[in-house]
Formats: C-alpha cells, sequence, structure tokens
DNA sequence: ATGAAAGCGCTAACAC
DNA sequence: GTGTTAGCGCTTTCAT
C-alpha cells in the first residue's frame, strides 16, 4: 500500500502539498499530462484532461508558482518602488499600475523606498533576487537614486515613472511645461499677474521640472516672478511654513503655484492664518490632483497627472520587450482641475495689488 | 576548454544567470562549500570561505530566491492584503508593517483588494501560490471576506489586522470602546451634551464596532443619542451629505463623532458651508488620525490607533509558529489627539444650544 | 498524443 | 570540514 503521503485535511490544519506527481498518481497518469492538461501549453485528449481535471479538483490542488517560476525562468511579477507610499500621489499611482498589470495577467510586488536611496538599492536587489519579470520604479532622488535604477536596468526590463534619475532608462512622466503651462495661464485668465512658486528642489525630479518649467515660462508674464522660487519638502508643514516667507519677501504676489498639493494645502492654511484672502488676494494651484485638493477649504485648482495612461504606458514599456533597448522618454499630457483656491469672481478679475 | 557558459557582461545587456555551481568551479570547490559560506549554515574554514567569497565577487554572483525557497519549502515573505490602499489609513499601516517585517529580515508583498472581496479572494491564492510564509489581511468586508480569511488560515499563519471578518483567526484591533470612550470624555469635558455618530456600517468591522460601541456609552450622557446615527461610507463626500442630515433631523446635536478622518473632514465642510461655527456650536472628532485631520480647517480632534504596536503584534503572530493555534483577539489602545475642532475656549464651554 | 527523464538554482542530508 | 547527491515543484525536450 502506498502511504508515503497523507493528506489531512482537517479544518483549520494545514493539508500537507499537493503535487503534480499527486495529481498524475491519482489520475493514473504522468505528470506531463497533467501539467500540460492544466497549462494549456499543448493539446492534450479531451478524456485524458478530464482525468487530469478531477483528479486535481479532488486533491485540491493548487499549483505551485515556486516551482512554475524556477522551471520557466519567470515569474508573470513586476515590481514597483515607489518613494513613498504615504505620500498622496503614490497610492493612486500604484492602484493604476496594478490594474494595468492585472489586464496582462501579471502581479504587482510593492516596495516602498521610504525616501531613502540607500534603503531603495536594497529594494532593488530584493526585487532582482525574486526574480521579477520587470521593475517599475519612481526614483526617490534625482541623482542619489541612479546606482539603483542601474543596477536594475542592468537585468531586468524597466521604466522610470513620474520621477526619474537618469536617461539611461526609459522615463513616463507628466509633461512640466505642459504643467506649468496649464496653471500659469489659468491664472493669468483669473486675473493675476504676480507670481511666485512653492517646490521641493534637491530630491524629487517633478519638483526640480516644475520649477524649471516655471522659470522659463514665468518670465513672459512677470519679469521678477523667475526669482521668486521656494525649496522645501513635499509637505503641508513646508506650505504652511512658505506662506509667511511668500507675504514677508514678496507681498505683492497674487498667484502661488505649488509643486504639489499638500504643499498647496499648507499654504493656503498658512495663508488664511495671515490673514489674507483667497482668492481674491492670493490664488493657489497644485499639483498631481488627489484628495487634498478637494479636501481643502477654500478646494485647490490643481494640475492632474494621466495616472492611468502613465501606468499603461509604462507597464506595456517593461512588458513588450521590443529588442529596442533605446531608453524613450515619454511626456504625456496634464489636465487642469479648477476650483475654489482660484476660481475669482467677475469683480475680481484683474484686482490690482493693494 | 569549458565553454558551456558565456558570461556578456556587456553594458545594459543581462549577463547569463550565475549560479552556485559557477561559483564553486571559479574557486575550485564543491556547490556545498559555496552554500556553506554564503548562508553561513555551518562552519567553513576560513581560507575557503575567503576563496568562495572572491569567486562570488568576481563573478557577481547573485543568490537567487526561487531556487533557495523551492529548497528551504519558505520565502521569507508575508503577504498583506489591504482594503484600499488610497484610503488614508492604510499606507500607514503597510508602512508600519513593512517596518516590523524588515526588521525581522522578512519581505512584504503587499496587495490591494480594491475594496471587493471577491478580488481579495484572488488575492489570497495568489498569495498562497507564491508560498509567502504567512498572511497579514485587513478584511474589506465583516462578512463577505469570512472565505478569503479562512482560505488562507486553512494554509498558513495569518493575523486579521484593523479589520476582521472571523472569530476563528487572530484578531489585531485597536479597542473601539476605547476609542469612542477617548472621544466622548473629551467632548464632554469641552461642555458638550448633545451627541451624534456619523459612521459606515454593513463593511468595514472597525466602523462596526465604534458605532456599537458609541450606541452603549453615550446613553449614559445623552439619553436620545444612541438612535443619532448615520450610516454611509468612508469618504468626504459622505462627511459633507451627513451634515445636511444631522442639520435638519437633529438641530440640537452640538458634538458629532465620525468613524474616520475623512467623514470627518467632509462634516465639518458641510457644517460651515451651513454657516455654523466649529467647535463653538458643534464641535467634530475623527478616527485613525490621518494626514486628513490636520490638513482640515479648524484641524479635527482624532483618536489614533496605535499603528507601530498593531504592526508589530500582528507580525510577531505570523511569524512566532506557536503550535497554540487558539485564535487571540488584541486589542490596543487608542491615544486622543485634541485639535481646534473640539478646543472650545472657556467662554465657550458649556454654550447653550441657540 | 503520451510518458520518462532532465533540469531550473538552491540547500541539506549523507558519506567521507 | 568538505564533497557528492538527492530532492523542492514545475515544465519540457526527447523518445515512443
Amino acid at each position: 500500500v502506498d502511504v508515503t503521503k497523507r493528506v489531512k485535511a482537517t479544518n483549520g490544519v494545514p493539508a500537507a502539498k499537493i503535487t503534480v506527481r499527486d495529481v498524475a498518481r491519482e489520475a493514473g497518469l504522468s505528470v506531463a499530462s497533467v501539467s500540460r492538461t492544466l497549462t494549456g501549453a499543448r493539446p492534450v485528449r479531451p478524456e485524458i484532461a478530464d482525468r487530469v481535471r478531477q483528479a486535481a479538483t479532488k486533491l485540491n490542488y493548487e499549483p505551485d508558482y515556486l516551482g512554475r517560476s524556477l522551471s520557466l525562468r519567470k515569474t508573470a511579477t513586476i515590481g514597483l518602488i515607489v518613494p513613498d507610499i504615504a505620500s498622496p500621489f503614490f497610492p493612486a499611482l500604484a492602484q493604476a499600475i496594478e490594474s494595468a498589470l492585472r489586464a496582462n495577467g501579471l502581479t504587482l510586488l510593492l516596495m516602498d523606498a521610504q525616501n531613502d536611496p540607500a534603503w531603495e538599492l536594497d529594494c532593488v536587489h530584493e526585487l532582482l533576487a525574486r526574480r521579477v519579470d520587470g521593475l517599475l520604479i519612481s526614483p526617490c532622488h534625482r541623482t542619489k537614486s541612479r546606482p539603483a535604477v542601474l543596477a536594475a536596468a542592468s537585468r531586468v526590463p524597466i521604466a522610470q515613472i513620474d520621477r526619474y534619475a537618469t536617461a539611461a532608462a526609459h522615463r513616463v512622466t507628466t509633461d512640466p511645461a505642459a504643467t506649468i503651462h496649464l496653471a500659469v495661464s489659468h491664472l493669468v485668465s483669473q486675473g493675476c499677474r504676480s507670481f511666485a512658486f512653492v517646490g521641493a528642489m534637491g530630491s524629487a525630479s517633478p519638483a526640480f521640472d516644475r520649477k524649471r518649467s516655471y522659470q522659463r515660462l514665468i518670465a513672459k508674464v512677470d519679469a521678477n516672478a523667475p526669482r521668486r522660487t521656494l525649496d522645501g519638502t513635499f509637505t503641508a508643514d513646508w506650505g504652511f511654513e512658505a506662506a509667511e516667507l511668500i507675504l514677508r519677501r514678496w507681498p505683492t504676489v497674487d498667484a502661488v503655484i505649488c509643486a504639489n498639493d499638500l504643499i498647496a494645502l499648507g499654504l493656503v492654511q498658512g495663508l488664511l492664518d495671515h490673514g489674507r484672502t483667497i482668492p481674491a488676494q492670493i490664488a493657489v494651484t497644485g499639483c498631481d490632483d488627489t484628495y487634498f485638493a478637494t479636501a481643502s477649504r477654500p478646494a485647490i485648482t490643481s494640475v492632474a497627472q494621466p495616472v492611468k495612461e502613465m501606468a499603461e504606458r509604462a507597464v506595456s514599456l517593461v512588458t513588450t520587450d521590443d529588442s529596442t533597448p533605446a531608453p524613450g522618454v515619454f511626456q504625456l499630457s496634464p489636465t487642469l482641475h479648477p476650483r475654489a483656491s482660484t476660481q475669482r469672481t467677475p469683480d475680481d478679475t484683474g484686482i490690482a495689488i493693494p
């Protein structure tokens, strides 16, 4: 009698692992037939297939990815490294990516770099060791993340998304010039004439690019504005601080463009605390169109990234292995979501500085 | 000459996979010695170890988790399923869990159930197929998630965290009675006397438990209050709607307890829109102490969950395999974070209804 | 169309 | 202390 394996399916107690061999034995067939019917890799006589399936369901067989992956030399898994999952924009990005992956039968392996390039590099190695088939990364630092990105790129197809650290790998971003242009032209249409920018330079590439775009574009509207930039972090606290700095240093400013919604939110609070009215005296815009933009009072006008398109593009970049390793840059188009923080009533339009 | 393997380390081109055998050959040793020195599983003569390490670095060897996991029958990976990563509380929870895991040399595999019990079940199977050593889950639905939780529990150590769907598996939650008690006693100390509750019953267990705790505790303070509960979803929009409902149905209410910060945020906006002053006329509290509580104007008093402790407890539950499968329930203690939405000035205390 | 056997990369007995 | 070898669970030649 064969007692090499005992299946104890007692309630709650982990049952012994069922393998293809068990199924094969149960069905009186070879492991090859089992594998073939279950994966559909090659044709199998219907009668055999039925026997396999019956045996499989009877034994409650569940294929093991580890064995399969080892054999196939691929895992059907894509890694994603975000700078900080608690930061408002990234959960939305992660969700969009998960959806895009699922549509391709792939699974997401998500890691959080916690804004630390060293840990980010660890994440890359971890993911590579797990044999992800591709890697999506939003590098936490414009320059210090480069080693991590390159290390990844040398082993698997990768794409940088939202942020980037090198031109040597695909980049999927939202066009920063278009982003700023949307904000500026809207603010001008609302009568704003004196601009400032609150960003978070030195770490994240979008902040850097948005700042540069601001400096280029704003010169045509307000000659002094390119100098009026402030750099901090992507936090509401920084926005709150920035309010005082702006009021003290540039009292004439009537429009502030923020590098993200969190900064904008803090800034709005700071301005209100200093007795300013929004948007009548000062209008404020954010970026990324996160929950914070609508949560604010007044709600904040924000420039949204095309998250879904970005996710789809990035996923297709790491999945379709075109033999063209020429790194591409894909700048997708943002959308403006006007809200109370900039919408002046007709009477207010063109208001002069007090 | 041996040419079975050719390593092409050309720039950017994926190099051929280096295995233990390659390292062994390079060092003129056996694979066992390589494995032993690299894992430190058993003592190795220093000289040998050196040769191994040299060969490894020379060949740029990186161990492959797939092979290791298959051999060890464990993956050093813990899965986490959250109901919705975009919902404010969960990114914080995920980060705390990642930290706790890392402290134990484990890796997090994060999946998003997207508030869909069916998809949640798929996630469980996916994670099991990937042979996670344990599973942490915050079930998206109080009842409909049960199959998913049980399926997981029958194969690996699991713990439910924050939310739960069954008593048949460990539960790590924040004590709902303590949560409500903290809010109520604080509000009473601020002079509030007429209470209402805005929740999100029917899906998430904390909302359910918080509501029930509210109904029990509030009776001592305000006899009519237990009836004054409203159920919707965990969104700011719902809070906004709820404001009008409350003002219309229970105009005497001077304190509203919300099941989470997002609801509270919307409620505050709604109340302000209806011309109420906060906290003078109506005080508002939230739960979870997320970014939204501080982002609000006025900032919202919130009851924080002890996220770090929860994460550590949950992780230890799934890692330390005590042979005691008796499901435990761990209710940890919350903390109150008083803010402007409830802090009345001394003069306002005990204010009567207009 | 089916079965036997080799092997993915690793670790852990088992001998020496 | 070191080497040889047998698997972990799966897919897939290679024969038949």
